[in-house]
DNA sequence: CCGGAGGGTGAGCAAGCGCTTAGGCGTGCT
DNA sequence: AGCACGCCTAAGCGCTTGCTCACCCTCCGG
């Protein structure tokens, strides 16, 4: 099984550990929670405060802005994402494996923390102008990741792609996509998802089949 | 070529021609374009009311709230989008040549339209429960109308699809994620990407090659 | 020539917003 | 003991928000 969830996340394993001191990281949580359900604009933050028990000037302790806290969640995820995908691309194996693995892992994570997810791939507009030129940064990083293992599966003869920048975008957008409809509707597990899409990835590249 | 963009519409095709008033129809196109800038919440009603070149006012005459007129873009919308669906599912040909219309033709209307697609389909959570529900409904519907295409291809035995209702779910994900990242990249025209997209597709759902 | 209806405006209200300020309370170093 | 420091709160400021209200055009049938 894979347990319930309070706010989002399972057992033992705990996320946002880098985030100190302890009243910072539970604003934080609060505001993916807050985010995540009604949107970053539609947000107060009293709203975000009152989720982590504490009055709403609380918040201004720990972050200068309400802005400041979706670039922190934001910029965490990125790393997050783009670290899950780099180290699938840079693994053993060939070009299909490595495809797989990564959307597996990207697709799992999308899932299991649609709450995050859903704020880091969905409420970039809403950064200010320098915060949003770092995050696209670290986008075009994730990009460049999945487009390498294609250009190198289509190198090594294992792919059949036309379009490898045309497919990249799309491999990539029906994983992010994963966060916007994940657990609104069935009970699919992130693991179940994560082997469909892989699968699916595997199909639209033409790999050979094994 | 296919045309400047002054709001969103090329040249003698009139989309909205439904809604009446002409001030009506004008309120609701300048509050397109607000919405998909910059999302449902951070959108005020003098800005839609001065881009339509109006008194704030003047919204009031027309609709009863800011959340009326994301419903009637919504709707319309919705309305839309399932009407290029059912066309295409109800049309001649294989469960193949089916799917890859359905695709082609619904990507293109996300591609082209992506400031309405953009509101359509990623501002959802901001209309009231009844609203929403409404709402709800019709993307079932499209829904099925895909599943249908995908069951009767693995029924004639011209798809190779292990999990239809997962795959439909990433179908349609793919597909309307379009209007997310369409126009912030490259340079695809609409027709392009659908081209590009039907072929996924069916590479998705094992496809006989013809 | 009039009167009323539909479409429009300027001013503004009550509420809620992001954020600030003045101050309090506990804890650990000197 | 004294006191600086980190963390937190109550109160509230200045502004913007969605929306309303009293009034004013312009057109058109009788």
């Amino acid at each position: 099984m894979h347990s319930a969830e309070e706010t989002e996340e399972p057992g033992g394993y705990q996320p946002w550990s880098e985030v100190t001191p302890d009243a910072a990281r539970r604003l934080l949580v609060a505001a993916v929670d807050a985010f995540a359900e009604r949107g970053y604009h539609a947000t107060t933050t009293r709203d975000i405060a009152s989720r982590a028990g504490m009055s709403p000037a609380a918040l201004y302790i720990h972050y200068r802005t309400k802005e400041e806290l979706l670039h922190r969640i934001s910029r965490i995820g990125h790393d997050k994402a783009l670290e899950i995908l780099s180290t699938a691309a840079d693994g053993p194996g060939g070009a299909a494996e490595r495809l797989a693995a990564a959307v597996r892992s990207f697709v799992r994570w999308h899932a299991a923390h649609h709450t995050t997810a859903r704020v880091v791939q969905y409420e970039l507009e809403a950064l200010g102008p320098e915060h949003r030129a770092e995050i696209v940064a670290l986008r075009r990083e994730s990009d460049a990741a999945v487009r390498r293992i294609l250009a190198e599966g289509v190198e090594a003869g294992d792919f059949d792609v036309p379009d490898v920048p045309g497919t990249t975008l799309a491999v990539l957008s029906l994983c992010i996509d994963v966060a916007r409809w994940f657990n609104t509707a069935g009970r699919r597990s992130p693991e179940e998802v994560g082997e469909l899409y892989a699968d699916l990835v595997l199909r639209m590249v033409g790999a050979r089949q094994k």
